[in-house]
This record gives structure tokens, C-alpha cells and sequence, in this order.
DNA sequence: TCTTGACCTTGAACCAACTTGAAGGTATAT
DNA sequence: ATATACCTTCAAGTTGGTTCAAGGTCAAGA
């Protein structure tokens, strides 16, 4: 199976599969006669996996961390569930951020849907400034 | 004011603030006789209304154009509420992104608190693989 | 057979938005 | 006098890739 095929398989860009590659976070696969990447089941399932784990955000050294650990069959199952209760600690804050966030653009378009284009001077002000922000 | 009082004031770095500065975002301050950047209320409000434009995650070339726009003396409401709309709209797919995901990791954590240490070799694969993320 | 277009290769350069480091100057308290 | 906590500049590093240049390969159609 070539790069293309793969990557329209994993959703993953082709410069990224290559990219992985080249850091070490997946091994290289086979080649064709003509120096094509060959991948089989079992690459693009790792390929699929390594998406899986960025999907939760984790940085790519942690990724790789993990993948090595699998690889060499020793289940990471302390480290993952570990990796995962922390990314579900920061999920939740970030979901916190975000739908204050969101309630505070919305009070903004409310103010901003009141302010008609000839208000006075610093209108950037009146709309932006009375919002603190804790992000 | 120097920059570290500043840094405290706004929640930005300082290198954050020298680099606001050295990309235009923001002029320069006025120095002191040994050449320490002197900040004055202004500039500190300044540097708020970009933190709370960064934290709206604008890009900062819009957050560049806006901020000269209002230190023009026009005021961006058009094109703030044009920001903020387009801003409402990724947020709202970002929480919900970020709520898939985290149901998603609630169910890991469930499946993985059943599974011990002792599970055959490749638990990973049984924590993280039955996921399909669409993030 | 030739050519067109879609794929593949590499290495290097580029991106945002900063942070970090090196090498030094300044302020202040003990 | 010295420790330490600031400040300065400029350059380089970071993360997670993407984009570009300059090619090689392959299948189909005229």
C-alpha cells in the first residue's frame, strides 16, 4: 500500500506520515523496487493508533514514548491510563475556558449588534474592554 | 512601570510582551536613562486588549490590523464583529470537539480501571483501539 | 510511441507564537 | 562587597508539521 493510500486511510497528511518516520515515532516500512513506501495492515494500524493519541493532544515525545512501549510488547497501560487522566483534567479546563469564552463573545455580539458604526471614537473599547479574561 | 510590574499586571510574559513589541504589535515604550523599557498606563491597557484579542485566538497579523486600526482613531467595529462572529462559530466546534473527546476519554478510563496490569500483551491496543475519533 | 497527469522521492526552508540561552548591565539589600 | 533579582540584545530553539524545488515513476489515452 503506498503513501497516498494510507494517508487517505488514517486521515493523516502524507507529510506527516513522513514526518513521524523521520522522528521516530513510527518505523519505516518496506519499500517497492523503485524506493516507494510499501505499508502493510500493520503500519497503517500503528499510523491509526499514533492519530488516535494526537487526537488527545499528546505531544509526540509522549507518543513515541508510548509506541516504543508497545512495540516492544510491554503493556503501557500505567503510563496511558496516567496520560489519560491528566488529558482529562486538562480537557475539562479547557472546556470550561471555552464556554466562558464562548459567553463572553456572545455578550459581545449582543453589545456589538447595539453599536451602530457612528459611535463615538474607540469603539473597540466599549466592546472589548469590559471583558477580563481568565484563558 | 518595567516590564516585569507589566508582566504581572497583564498575565503575558515578559519575552511575550518584548516580542509584541519587536513584531509591531505594540510601540515601543519609553525608556528609562539606562535604557529599560518604562511603561505607562496606556501601554499596559494596550497590552490587556491584546491578551484578550490573543485569547480569542486571534491570529496576531488580525490582531496587528485591529490595534492600529484603533490607535488610528477608527474604530474596527465591523470587522471585530466579524472576528467575533467567525470566532462564536470555532469555538462552538471546538467545545464540541472537546466534549467528544472528552466522553471518549471518560470511556477509556472506565475500560481501563476494569483492565489490570496482568491483561495480555498488547492492552494498549484494547484501551485506545476501539476509539474512533473524528477530531 | 509519446505525453499528460497523478503519484512518489529527498532535503531544505518556512510557519506561528513564542521561549530560552548567552553574555552582559543595573539596582538594592545585607 | 557581594548576592540576587532585575533588565538589555540578539540568536537560536521549540512544536508539529507544511510547502517548495527538483527530480523519478507509472498508467492511461491520442
Amino acid at each position: 500500500m503506498r503513501i497516498g493510500e494510507v494517508a487517505h486511510m488514517t486521515g493523516l497528511q502524507t507529510s506527516a506520515i513522513r514526518y513521524y518516520e523521520s522522528n521516530g515515532i513510527v518505523p519505516e516500512p518496506q519499500r517497492t523496487a523503485v524506493g516507494y513506501r510499501d505499508y502493510r495492515e500493520d503500519d497503517v494500524e500503528l499510523l491509526q493508533f499514533v492519530r488516535r493519541l494526537r487526537s488527545l493532544e499528546l505531544p509526540l515525545n509522549d507518543v513515541r514514548e508510548i509506541v516504543s512501549l508497545r512495540s516492544g510488547g510491554q503493556p503501557p497501560c500505567a503510563r496511558i491510563r496516567e496520560a489519560i487522566a491528566r488529558e482529562a483534567v486538562a480537557i475539562d479546563r479547557r472546556i470550561d475556558d471555552l464556554v466562558r469564552l464562548r459567553d463572553e463573545i456572545a455578550e459581545l455580539q449582543a453589545a456589538a449588534d447595539q453599536i451602530s458604526d457612528d459611535w463615538p471614537v474607540s469603539c473597540v473599547c466599549h466592546i472589548l474592554e469590559p471583558i477580563d479574561t481568565n484563558v
